[in-house]
DNA sequence: ATGTGGCCAGTAAGGCCGATT
DNA sequence: AATCGGCCTTACTGGCCACAT
């Protein structure tokens, strides 16, 4: 439910500034191949900084596009949050790959060989915050995923590109492994990107379909569609698998 | 005197963080190579985004790793500003190297066989920000390069780098190159950081100390000592070369 | 010793394409 | 025609080294 309420609020954000996303995106001069990753990067935070809630005195430095310490509310109240959200730009629109550093969750898949593919979680499950007061405060970690889905225009004017869509993907957390990863055959983790005959660092991929038929609601889609804006809502509740493990004062850190 | 105001409000501000900066630089896990750029990237935004003054209601995407549009105060009143503000981290404490994007004038040096080196800029001027009263507006931009330079700590051991200093540069706006770059004799670019043999988009390199004989305030440096901190205040007012051209209310685009 | 030039290296982040279902 | 696997390309950022003062 929390990761759930986050989400929602982040799709609303980004849905809000989606006008103005599409019109940069789609126009911005290609400086060079590299700028639609800029881009997506900008647009995440242009669309979150202003939907930011109770900041946290506390700051870190990472690989992470935009993170920020807080206290979000909650049903129950607020709860120390550490957001995490990596903005992706992609001609793909099917998964995404992450990062060891931007996976929450051990994960274990099957590879086409038959045989199983590991990786070890990257982000922790919780920030250890120190307080002024006593006790350090535990803030749980929440990882989302915006996916800049777009196509190049080829007539070299502008528009340069067609931001088809945008993706927003909770990902979740490491406790959640025993619903979402119990075992090898059973994920939404794939196969990453990485080369191995190059030594490169190990990644993986989240699929789309799989993560939704998991999960419905943590996959939402904000779709450009020819002459429609985004004016109306757009959460979609997917079917009804609400009933989200509560990490929230039951969480403790082990 | 506007850049001059700027800088010294980003000065400032830099250093109010500069404790918590030098922590996190110094103690960052060297996740990659690449981390120290990530992280003056990051502490570049934590020190300045607490220092914004008025914003205005206009993004832009794009190369440079802090931008706001704002109000900015000025003695005359408020101006229209874009703030440009570009994080290095290096091991070297003389120069810096600007892609073309960054650059905010139009560059021309002597190079070292005697011919003549140019860049053009690649940063306008101003901005036009469409008003929604009448008269769009004109920004205008000011390029700042904050420097964090550093050395390693070979021991293996946290901290792993141990941050010297933060050098603080207000690059000049295209408009002042009679001033400052009139001809390729007198100026403070040199020869870029890019390989010509492999055909690399020219860069081109501010020199701090040549930089500095031509304003001093325009290269400011917060030097961490040991076992000093930053109470104590530290702009350095160089000497009084402090008639800078006024941009303000006599300044409209060409 | 420093100041300059400039060749490379390391690290993202995806584009793409070929092989499978 | 989609889905996957995975190799390779591009660009960005400075580390570093060789000369020249």
């Amino acid at each position: 439910m929390f990761e759930k309420q986050t989400l929602r609020t982040i799709v609303q954000a980004l849905q809000q500034y989606s006008r103005e996303a599409k019109d940069i995106f789609d126009n911005a001069m290609a400086s060079s191949s590299n700028e639609v990753i800029v881009l997506a990067e900008d647009l995440v935070q242009y669309a979150l900084e202003v939907a930011e809630v109770f900041p946290m005195n506390k700051r870190f430095a990472g690989f992470i596009d935009y993170k920020r310490a807080r206290w979000s509310p909650f049903v129950s109240g607020l709860m120390p949050q550490v957001l995490l959200v990596d903005a992706k730009a992609s001609k793909e629109n099917n998964r995404d790959t992450l990062q060891r550093s931007q996976l929450p969750m051990d994960a274990e898949f099957r590879k086409s060989d038959g045989s199983i593919g590991k990786l070890a979680a990257g982000v922790p499950g919780h920030l250890e915050i120190p307080s002024a007061t006593s006790e350090p405060i535990y803030a749980v970690t929440t990882t989302i995923l915006v996916h800049y889905y777009y196509k190049d225009n080829l007539t070299g004017m502008p528009p340069f590109r067609d931001l088809q869509s945008i993706y927003v993907l909770a990902v979740p957390h490491g406790r959640l492994k025993d619903r979402y990863n119990p075992d090898p055959d059973t994920t939404f983790f794939g196969e990453g990107k990485h080369s191995s005959a190059r030594n490169e660092d190990p990644r993986i991929r989240v699929y789309f379909s799989r993560l939704k038929k998991a999960c419905p609601w943590r996959l939402q889609e904000l779709k450009f569609l020819p002459g429609h804006d985004f004016s109306s809502p757009r959460w979609r509740e997917g079917e009804s698998l609400e009933e989200e493990i509560l990490l929230p004062f039951s969480y403790l850190p082990r």
